[in-house]
DNA sequence: TTTTCACTTGACATGATGTAAAGCTTACCA
DNA sequence: TGGTAAGCTTTACATCATGTCAAGTGAAAA
């Protein structure tokens, strides 16, 4: 899946991969759909991504906590684009990966609430905004989508990424 | 593709919905990723989306220049979003259809360096950004994927977009 | 009257997912 | 030592979408 973006990995590529027959990965996996929960599964356990997440919420303020965020994300999404890729090119037609994709997005969420409610408890949030659409703004600018088209269409790296996402949400949601 | 939103339109759906056979359609369009292409050079000649855009270079100044360009762009998105999505979903398997939607994003580039442009020329563009990476990530902020999350995600509503995204884009790009 | 156009019908190839059945090896267990 | 279960292989087939091909039809134009 990342060596390939998402793109293009068959159960027969796996299969392969892995130095079973196609029909074998069917013993393991019930279908492709799943096997992909599984490996959404996999890499979050390799990953240790609480761990990671709870660090950000160990910041000294808000707005520390909004650079950390952003020094994990930009350098987590690297890691697990592929897979992502894989789930987000299945989900319209596939009502299971629909929703795994769903769920993993709602974490993702659940951080971006954690900064802005951290900016909201310190008055450092914009009065334009309420938290509740701050937090959903908030989540649509750091997408992997958004990610995606800063990273492969314009080649940013990763460096440029965290830096400016970095300084467009402070100036977004920073009073 | 509208109706659908982009996605479960086979050739038969078409073929069906216009009256004829499924056959009958390779007839006029030799693969469904010509079809798309045919659909989206028709949908932009009869959106007239060339006087729209002249419509946005006539604006006073940059600022207002950008609050035109938010203003079209939110109202044009609904209206091609099906389609979009269409062409989207095919970009990864097929190259043809990678390279118009590429054609079509650059477009959009195009109007987003003109009000990066703008700004420079009236020495309002923030200092931390050169105009060329200004007008990538004015370009990313403005794309349908981050629209599709606010819009379909979030449930917000065309005018919810349109000035949220617009005191985004301020905040981020004007000094 | 003939030809051309736009379409129909039916058949078939391809490539991916997924199902099903029978057989083979290896290791373990009584 | 024989039986069995686990993990796999091989072969075959169903389904579904795209796309190709060939023969035929009906109406209008030349």
């Amino acid at each position: 899946m990342e060596e390939r973006l998402g793109v293009n990995v068959k159960m027969s590529d796996i299969a392969k991969d892995v130095g079973i027959s196609r029909q074998a990965v069917y013993l393991h996996f019930a279908s492709r759909t799943e096997l992909m929960l599984a490996t959404v599964q996999y890499v979050d356990e390799i990953k240790d991504v609480n761990a990671r997440i709870e660090q950000i919420q160990q910041a000294q303020n808000a707005t520390e906590q909004l650079e950390a965020f952003m020094q994990f994300w930009g350098n987590y999404i690297p890691e697990i684009y592929g897979l992502a890729k894989a789930l987000l090119n299945t989900r319209d037609t596939d009502e299971a990966a629909a929703s795994a994709w769903e769920s993993c997005m709602s974490h993702l969420h659940g951080m971006s609430e954690l900064v802005i409610q951290s900016l909201h408890a310190e008055n450092l949030l914009v009065t334009h905004l309420q938290p509740e659409l701050a937090t959903e703004l908030f989540w649509a600018l750091v997408s992997i989508q958004n990610w995606e088209q800063l990273i492969r269409d314009c080649d940013w790296n990763t460096e440029q990424y965290i830096e400016q996402m970095t300084i467009v949400l402070k100036r977004s949601f920073i009073q």
